[in-house]
RNA sequence: GGGCCUUUAGCUCAGUUGGUUAGAGCAACGGACUUUUAAUCCGUGGGUCGUGGGUUCGAUCCCCACAGGGCCCA
């Protein structure tokens, strides 16, 4: 705020304010009433004097947005500045209520502060106005104006040009009300932002559409949303924190891509004009982090956007956050072990080890159970399943329950769908599911005992896949046979298949020390601990285009 | 890809078994009010009933297509 806005020049400013716009809003209650030919060419007002020569067609915008457009004009007019470059600012409204919480009903503290925040609730009467502003994380605090205090022209300003939504800055003493609601009362108002969209009602929220497309406006006036950030912000903190306790370092891989791998998905194609090149967008952090690891960063690890272009649904969506971590000198144990202390600092950090979910409790605490692919499937269908298992036999049991499947799969594949099918949705509380098949995953080692498995495991809680962790493949034969299995399907038009990434091999070849990875989805951890579908825990998640643009 | 549900004022939602001028709360506009708490009181305005076709004397309502959103299935 500036300083001379309490001077009595400016209260003048604020007279001048007060009354033209008072026959502002009677001119726009005039021209609504004139005749409908003339509206055409009044119904356009010029934002050339701050903005450019861009117009709004007023003929198109709500009532409520051409009387707040008037509104700005006014300002304007008046000399003030409807978007002030930075008012003054003694206190947020979250230090006003930490430092002077403690005042009694009706008592003043006899101390001056300017505050900013957006007018979320107001209250005006003849000669005594309340507002409650907001800000930030939703922290609000009431500013009340006085006649005796601000005078008439200032109230009357406040009264004609303050709406809902707006962001105001107010100067005044820090008192208690009578009703002992802690306020400033105003010895100064000015506007910090004049809004032009009116407020949505604050206590019914808005749709599940609205929710998604404006954000923004959810963040306003849904605390869930805002609690939504922050949980999700305090989860990767606490990821952070847990793995740099052991040591990892934190780096930054490629996200533009010549050759796609250290993942079964479709790729976003891209090209780089600078080399005429075509590229695609990450699907994994895995073929970079390892290189990273034969160079001797022993322990790393990044969490990033990666991106498949695949189905979008309530648990998937094309953009997601994944963090993978890779350690030298451990297995699919030691993984197993950084995993459960994560997603238990996680817990820890919100306040409960229990999650209350519709498929029941999930208990985290306490053994996490391991659970074999081949045994687990053998338990549910009621018949031995081995990895000798034949695909005929194999089919006759998806054909018992239900479960489509390819022409094309083989033994592997089919178990793995059997699997997820079957088994996956019945487990609820954590469990590490492994033993798989190799065709499960082409970046894993074959298992030290049991030829015709790999060492590899899911997490599954909640019966929904949340993260996976092997004993990394580092044999740079079996490595390059396997990735060129994948790409002669890739070759074949298989668009998840792996391309054959020579420069990993490379790298590979140079020696990579024994090492355990993790994978883990940020967004389907969040949505373990919220309760949510993935478009809640994504800010601004992928969207179609809205209609009619 | 298939099925079901949904789209009405700035926001959240009613409603119309096809019929005069489509409603409520909040929000807005005008007025009253110096301790309110989603303030209250009086008055006023605000709608392409998602879009485009069709049936009908008449469609927001019935039918078809399309678009957005949601749920279930594949």
């Amino acid at each position: 705020m500036d300083p001379s806005a309490r001077s009595p020049s400016s209260r003048r400013g604020w007279a001048q304010c007060g009354s033209s716009t008072t026959s502002t809003c009677r001119r726009i209650g005039d021209a609504r009433r004139s005749a409908p030919g003339r509206r055409g060419r009044a119904g356009v007002v010029n934002l050339s004097s701050v903005t450019s020569d861009q117009t709004l067609p007023v003929d198109d915008l709500s009532e409520q947005m051409r009387f707040r457009l008037q509104k700005r004009e006014a300002l304007l007019d008046a000399g003030m500045e409807p978007y002030p470059v930075r008012p003054e600012r003694s206190h947020s409204l979250a230090q006003v209520r930490e430092q002077f919480g403690a005042l009694e009903p009706g008592e003043s503290s006899g101390q001056q502060v300017a505050v900013v925040g957006r007018v979320v609730f107001i209250r005006n009467s003849g000669k005594l106005c309340f507002a409650t502003l907001q800000e930030g994380e939703g922290t609000r605090l009431q500013v009340m104006l006085s006649l005796a205090e601000i005078g008439s022209d200032s109230l009357a300003a406040w009264k004609s040009l303050a709406d809902l939504g707006d962001h105001v800055a107010v100067h005044g003493e820090v008192i208690s009300s009578r009703r002992g609601e802690l306020s400033v009362m105003a010895d100064a108002w000015t506007m910090a932002s004049k809004a032009l969209r009116p407020l949505p009602t604050l206590h019914a929220g808005v749709n599940d559409q609205t929710r998604v497309r404006q954000r923004y406006v959810d963040l306003m006036v849904r605390e869930e949303a805002r609690q939504m950030v922050r949980t999700r912000a305090a989860i990767t903190r606490t990821l952070r924190e847990t793995l740099e306790r052991h040591g990892y370092i934190e780096v930054e891989t490629p996200v533009l891509q010549l050759v796609h791998g250290g993942a079964t998905a479709r790729p976003f194609e891209t090209h780089l004009n600078a080399f005429d090149q075509k590229m695609t967008l990450r699907i994994a952090l895995e073929l970079y982090l390892k290189r990273a690891v034969v160079g001797g960063i022993d322990r790393v690890y990044e969490i990033g956007r990666i991106f498949r272009n695949e189905g979008v649904d309530s648990t998937h969506s094309p953009e997601f956050t994944m963090l993978e971590s890779y350690e030298a000198y451990a297995d699919q144990f030691v993984m197993a072990e950084r995993m459960q202390e994560m997603i238990l600092a996680c817990a820890d950090l919100l306040g409960s080890r229990s999650i209350e979910t519709e498929q029941g409790t999930i208990e985290l605490d306490g053994e996490w159970a391991w659970l074999g692919v081949y045994p687990g499937l053998s338990a549910q269908v009621g018949q031995q399943v081995t990895p000798e298992t034949d695909a005929q036999e194999l089919r006759s049991i998806a054909e018992r329950h239900e479960v489509p499947l390819d022409p094309a799969w083989g033994a592997e594949k089919i178990v793995l769908e059997l699997f997820s099918e079957i088994v996956e949705p019945t487990l609820i509380q954590p469990t590490f599911v492994y033993d798989y098949p190799p065709a499960a995953q082409p970046l894993a080692r074959p298992h030290r005992e049991h030829p015709g498995l790999i060492e590899a495991w899911d997490l599954v809680i909640g019966g929904m896949e949340r993260g996976t962790a092997f004993s990394e493949l580092i044999d740079p034969v079996i490595q390059r046979e396997r990735l060129t299995i994948q790409s002669r399907r890739a070759a074949a038009g298989d668009h998840e298949a792996m391309e054959l990434d020579e420069d990993f091999l490379r790298a590979l070849e140079y020696g990579a020390p024994p090492m355990g990875g993790i994978g883990l989805g940020i967004d389907r951890l969040v949505m373990l601990f919220t309760n949510v579908g993935i478009r809640e825990t994504i800010l601004f998640p992928i969207l179609r285009p809205e209609g009619g643009q």
